[in-house]
DNA sequence: AACTGTGAAATTATTCACAGCT
DNA sequence: AGCTGTGAATAATTTCACAGTT
């Protein structure tokens, strides 16, 4: 089991299972029963997921809060801050700015850019924006691997290209378009419309 | 085929394929080989999910594209406009209120509801922010029936339920914690975070 | 007795491959 | 000849069920 490949699907539930523990308190262990309440996925799905990373259970008393919450951190990786870079600072780029989610996950945004003058030398949340011809120079200093990109549709594969040849190897991809990564690199589009589509979808199929 | 039962993933591809059907026009038919091309999904995959509604396809020529393009929107549902309501306008909300592509989709935020007095009365794009205790009263006097939550943690329970008893059956929730949809309300849970925590997973196991 | 870890079974989703239409 | 529509084959994911551990 240990040494199987890993579905890419059990990475954001390990997330989840994280954000429960994270609020759980009542006891020094919990059972994939117990974690299943608290989530919605099953029990097994639960078991499984956790065993693809080694036993950490114990037999009749289930996983040790506390030593569960850090092995999933070393998973995912978040056991240490992450620096990104955050590309665009319109509407949604500053909500993604002041939004408190990330910071306690331990995600920084260290540094932004735009292409608009006016918005260029403010500080937003103790971060001031660049000149995106600055990009390259800034991020080589850096060292930062992970970025956040909203920018209009037009922008964004431009914008990609230079965040990759700037050493940026992850992506997250608001601009509403698929763009499609280049071996080595993640990107992952989130696609606001699509959601709500989804939704009218299922009001509309439920009649 | 046509009376089988459609799995929910073929949704938001449908989604990605009316995108590249709105940008072609270099001929009037598009194959399903050349829909491959442009979102990156497989060709078979694509004649597949198309099938799940009818038989719009010309064998030797491909979908007509105009018939797709209204075919698709009618399967969405996103024919004709959606009035949404927002919930929580700080930083998040704001962004989802002067976001364009909603819009463009069909999607059209009718009101919107804050708690805060300083946002209480403020006009944003249009939409003027309501107290949040009037939701009730003017959801009955709009009939809808989709609804966007940008509210911190511990206030989103208690709107969703103020939300679906004022008949709302849809729900796109931003606020990070996973609400469960009682029958016949459908909600979507959007996460920003675990979507960086993605990318943290991909960048640590890559080494 | 209670709960994990995990093969085996079941289910779901994707790809293949080709008959049949234009 | 070219491309769809779709059963069959394959692959991926989830659930079942139970042996094994504490």
């Amino acid at each position: 089991m240990e040494n199987e490949k890993i579905p890419l699907v059990v990475i954001p539930r390990l997330s989840l299972y994280y954000r429960v523990l994270f609020g759980f308190y009542s006891s020094d262990f919990i059972s994939s029963e117990e974690i299943a309440q608290l989530t919605g996925f099953s029990a097994s799905q639960i078991r499984k997921d956790l065993a693809y990373f080694g036993q950490f259970g114990i037999p009749s008393k289930g996983y040790q809060v506390d030593e569960l919450k850090r092995t999933i951190l070393k998973i995912l990786g978040t056991d240490k801050q992450w620096d990104v870079v955050l590309v665009g600072v319109g509407n949604l780029g500053s909500a993604l700015l002041t939004y408190r989610g990330f910071g306690r996950l331990g995600f920084k945004i260290k540094c932004a850019f735009d292409n608009d003058l006016r918005k260029i030398g403010k500080n937003l949340e103790g971060v001031v924006v660049q000149d995106i011809t600055e990009l390259g120079t800034t991020l080589k200093k850096e060292n930062i691997r992970m970025a956040i990109v909203a920018v209009p549709q037009d922008a964004a594969c431009e914008v990609v290209n230079s965040l990759v040849k700037a050493g940026v190897r992850a992506i997250l991809n608001f601009a509403p378009l698929r763009l499609q990564a280049q071996a080595g690199v993640e990107i992952l589009n989130v696609d606001l419309s699509v959601e709500l589509e989804k939704l009218a979808y299922f009001l509309t199929a439920s009649k």
